[in-house]
DNA sequence: AACAGAATTTGACCCAGATCAAGCAATATC
DNA sequence: GATATTGCTTGATCTGGGTCAAATTCTGTT
């Protein structure tokens, strides 16, 4: 997930061809030579499912353009998701060969992978692909404990206010300033997605949204488009004290 | 209680001074001395807070012995527990000052604490390191994920079926071998503390102890000491498919 | 042993959110 | 242009777990 310290400008990172903040950002030309011999691509297409969960993983991968989320499922469907992945995010992990989530692409999806054996033994020779990946993976853990506090103790809407919030965030953070009162942008998920992040149904989902709409908080102008006249409102219904997001 | 005494092997790793897997397992002797330089002890009793939100924090550290608690709170006072400290854990995390967590001790517990500066110095020059810490925090991680699906999908039973299973579980990794259908084991938690951690209420964690209690799941001796005559139906209470604990 | 205070259990009641079931709107297919 | 299909909204009803309140242990103290 990416978070508030990551400026989108950061992930282009030069001549890099990789352009990729986890593993490009302080290589020289030598490690970006041995990285370009390792790395291939593959697309998915919005919807499919990229990685199901016990499958054997013989990469690890970072996303160049589309979104995709992680999942966790019980047996008998309920389903959880734990995790987006955006732009520049990173997936599968060194020293393990198995998928712990189901990883679905939500829109249509570029990934740059490295193969699994020859990353891992480039990370041995070159520490700060370890520290870039520690630092990341803090960040996400961060907002995995950030989003337990929304799943265990925060009201429906509440859940609704803070997802909002924070796509209005990471939205404004790559369209124009953060500080502006009035934010416009376009819900990447459907209901069922926003449902299975919050852990709700979707019909709680769309009636909070309804409520939402109704109490001024946020105008709808078809499904996806929301426009928030008032960001500070939106944070206050989301109960944060902090300013809002660490997530995403 | 029982983890104040009782030390799992791996933890003390050879002759190391630190005894901490997380920076010293493949420590040579020139990088434990500096280690030592940087390093002092702190200890704390049951209940106290070691850390608030917020808090500067001019060191990491790991646990020596007893437990300790990280949550999260809701300026209202509604708080969730979002992960467990238990002996040769890390909190703190090079590159940030600030706590993001309280962390409160359930035990009398003794932390070894590094000053964050030198730390942080001494990671970039010792790769290992990063890449320890790299593989706890994604297991940690991988631990918050777990929570999120319980959190977000599971029943208040389920819940406490899981939460029991991960303490057995751990207990035995350390008492017994771990394929015993019957386990004993004391909560290391009060029923607040059961119930911040599953996002339910003290009552309803109590109420749901009473029932598993009264179907034959687990029998009580006091109100901390549990058996649990059949694991395999604890588990499959918990609702898992997989065998239970990533988690602790 | 008796008491105080905290932790826990249990009961009665309530409500937020789930479930079940229709309708509606937008897009894709013929 | 008619018709599925998919996603979304809304309504009616039910229920798991919350809330409030009162016992009942347990723990430590004098």
């Amino acid at each position: 997930m990416a978070h508030d310290d990551v400026q989108p400008a950061s992930l282009a990172c030069g001549d890099c061809p990789i352009q990729h903040r986890a593993v490009c950002a302080r290589c020289d030309a030598d490690e970006l030579e041995q990285l370009e011999k390792i790395k291939y691509y593959r697309s998915f297409e919005a919807g499919q499912t990229i990685i199901w969960a016990g499958d054997q993983m013989d990469f690890v991968a970072s996303v160049v353009s589309g979104i995709a989320t992680l999942t966790q499922t019980l047996e008998d469907g309920r389903t959880q998701m734990v995790g987006l992945l955006l732009p520049s995010d990173f997936v599968g992990r060194p020293g393990r060969n198995r998928a712990a989530y189901n990883v679905t692409a939500t829109t249509d999806i570029l990934m740059c992978c490295f193969r699994r054996k020859p990353f891992e033994e480039m990370m041995e020779r070159t520490p700060h692909i370890a520290q870039r990946l520690l630092q990341m993976t803090l960040d996400e853990l961060d907002a995995a404990r950030e989003w337990m506090l929304l799943l265990g103790r925060k009201t429906a809407r509440e859940k609704i206010a803070s997802l909002l919030s924070i796509v209005a965030r990471r939205d404004a953070s790559i369209n124009m300033s953060p500080s502006a009162r009035q934010m416009v942008f376009d819900l990447p998920l459907t209901r069922e997605a926003m449902a299975d992040y919050l852990g709700l149904t979707l019909e709680t989902v769309s009636r909070q949204m309804s409520a939402l709409k109704r109490d001024g908080v946020i105008e709808l102008q078809g499904k996806r488009h929301v426009t928030v006249p008032d960001m500070d409102r939106l944070l206050l219904e989301a109960g944060d004290d902090s300013d809002g997001g660490f997530l995403i």
